[in-house]
DNA sequence: CATGAATGAGGTTTCATTCAT
DNA sequence: TATGAATGAAACCTCATTCAT
């Protein structure tokens, strides 16, 4: 939002040596377990820094502000996610919907529930970095790989890939949003993936025209 | 989830005087005002209570603390929220799915729409006081007459309409949050729309079941 | 200490209707309640005029600021204290140094411990106010009392009575204060009457000399 | 009294570097100097900060809130005191109660006329945190070493040495504070030591049983 | 006289960040 | 490079006191 530079929001360093490395490693893992354990708001610099073994000016070597290291987190986990779905989309192109939805689905819920933890403590961070357009960037790539597989869907056409991606990626996170902060059972957690092939399904045929036959 | 008592949360005290009204109120509206120009993160009650004229004090005499400020605006706008959807809900019992999901869908938009500004600033609110019960007990009302519309759809019985409100509920959330997150132009906004009433539609089929006729 | 004016703590009028007889009085029990419940340092003026079920503009109508209500509080404390020291003192004058020990320390003893938690409440308050000269003054009454009792004691003399008495009244407070603190079980109490007793007399006969008979 | 967790009240941290070193003491004479200029209720970390010449911050660092610092400066006036009661307890072991009583009232005096000022300063902060158990712990030692010195004087013994003990400090802290807030002139310095080897002689040989030789 | 809304100085505490060592 | 002491702006909140109604 009013995060000014943004170039500001990337790593200082691109570590060389096999120390750094280390080092930053060292602090990207204490970052994330303060982040979890005490949350956005009580994680301090200071904290992370001796969670980490180091000292803050150590801290401050490879990352810039806060905000950085708060966003090299978030990125991470956006990263891995956007992976995860790109990996779907290509996999899958040119089966029939229901597998599309199935596959998107099955890879968007694996990914946010394999650290349910993490992916709960990023919301805050990413609403405090929401509007930064490095993280639109990041997650403009699954609605890409998205949009490209619906195209390949034997027999039918979109006429709004673009928002029908954006539409199915929102119901997606946010549903599993809510799954996760009403606590994420195990059993709300199967729920969800059922549903959520239901609700993607539902509207992908919905919002897909027939083709007629060449 | 840290947040302890949840008393704190509540306003201090009902004004009895009438000027006193007067003074909540311009607090409040100021509150909204900083929210929007500055966000959450930097809105202080020292910068709320000069954009009101009043001193920092009056403000503690009404709100406890800066948490149950920022809440007070959420409640109402979560009330208002829910008013709208209970309303479209309890008008459209009975009728077919269709129409109940182009019902609540337009009640859910307008209402967001209404203040979109309002409605951006208060996902970082939300997400600071999201696990809150008090919030939770706001939205449920809106899930509830939900759930008691859908029973009511001639013809067609749900598994399990809990969770199926549920999912509703956080699709439109979702999607709704993304479009505002990515500018909500009119053009969106009007693609929104309509694509949430495919959206639901489509899952309110997928989700039901055909009841045999008596 | 550095309490400026010294007339800004006494009370401002005196009642002359009954009616705000009734209020300065239930302000003034509202005020040793508070004090007893939370302490000097957590008693509010506000709190203490809500507790009396009056507003805090009428509170400031009888005190004219908050010292002058913990004053008054302290005030009558010690005056009732040298009130029953110098009806001990007048009734045993003539008497032999133990049993004006044995009234002495009864009659102190006796009166802090009628009210154990308002004499502790009090301590803070009187450190607070220590140094006043009206507090010096109100004690002072006490130790004349003593003082002339002792010079009436047959067969003795003291060199310094009035350091004599001083050194009495410290030994019996101090003394007092200790078990207080230290949780004052009835069993400590025994003792400390006991103990005081040998204490004060052991001291006046160190302290007199004898007189010849003439 | 209401004064919760006791870590709050110790230091935060232990200097490692010389420059902290220097600074913790900058810290703790600022505020030794502002208690006697102001008093502890006019005592304020940014004025101690100020008068040490470092920021509010630095003060922070070492001291976690304005309690520990305070509490520093009652715990090392009172260690001191207990020292050199210890002290005198140790060398006088086996001695006639009158050497005993004047070497601990010399003790005592002594090292509460010091620092009159100080110790004065002290009265406040201590019934703040009076209560505390470790302030409690502290003047525990003194009263051990009397009891064990007590127990050693030759040809008597004392029913209740623990009660003894506690009375006999309790005189001497009475009286030397009714002294020191009395003003205590030489003159009155003078009086008091040598009355309350008086005092404390007479206590003690009425609170002492003959044994028979054996 | 009583009320209670309003005041605002002032206090405590936190924490991102810098920089001398 | 690493350290960690120092910084200080800035936030939150309290409460004695006043004064218009």
């Amino acid at each position: 939002m009013s995060l000014a530079a943004q170039g500001t929001r990337e790593a200082r360093k691109t570590p060389v040596q096999a120390r750094s490395t280390f080092t930053v490693e060292a602090i990207f893992e204490a970052a994330v377990q303060v982040l979890l354990e005490l949350g956005s708001e009580r994680l301090t610099t200071t904290r992370v820094a001796a969670r980490a073994g180091v000292s803050v000016g150590t801290l401050y070597q490879y990352y810039p502000n806060k905000q950085a290291l708060l966003f090299a987190i978030l990125k991470r986990h956006l990263e891995q996610l956007q992976d995860e779905i790109e990996e779907a989309c290509t996999t899958h192109r040119g089966r029939p919907l229901l597998t599309m939805a199935e596959a998107v689905v099955t890879a968007f819920v694996d990914a946010k529930m394999r650290r349910p933890d993490v992916s709960m403590s990023l919301y805050a961070v990413a609403s405090e970095l929401g509007g930064a357009v490095v993280v639109q960037k990041i997650v403009k790539r699954g609605r890409v790989a998205l949009m490209s597989m619906l195209k390949s869907a034997p027999g039918v056409v979109f006429d709004d890939v673009e928002f029908t991606a954006l539409m199915m990626f929102a119901a997606m996170a946010g549903s599993t949003r809510a799954v996760l902060e009403a606590g994420a059972t195990p059993k709300m957690v199967r729920l969800l993936r059922r549903e959520l092939v239901v609700l993607c399904c539902g509207y992908l045929k919905g919002a897909a025209r027939k083709m007629p036959a060449v």
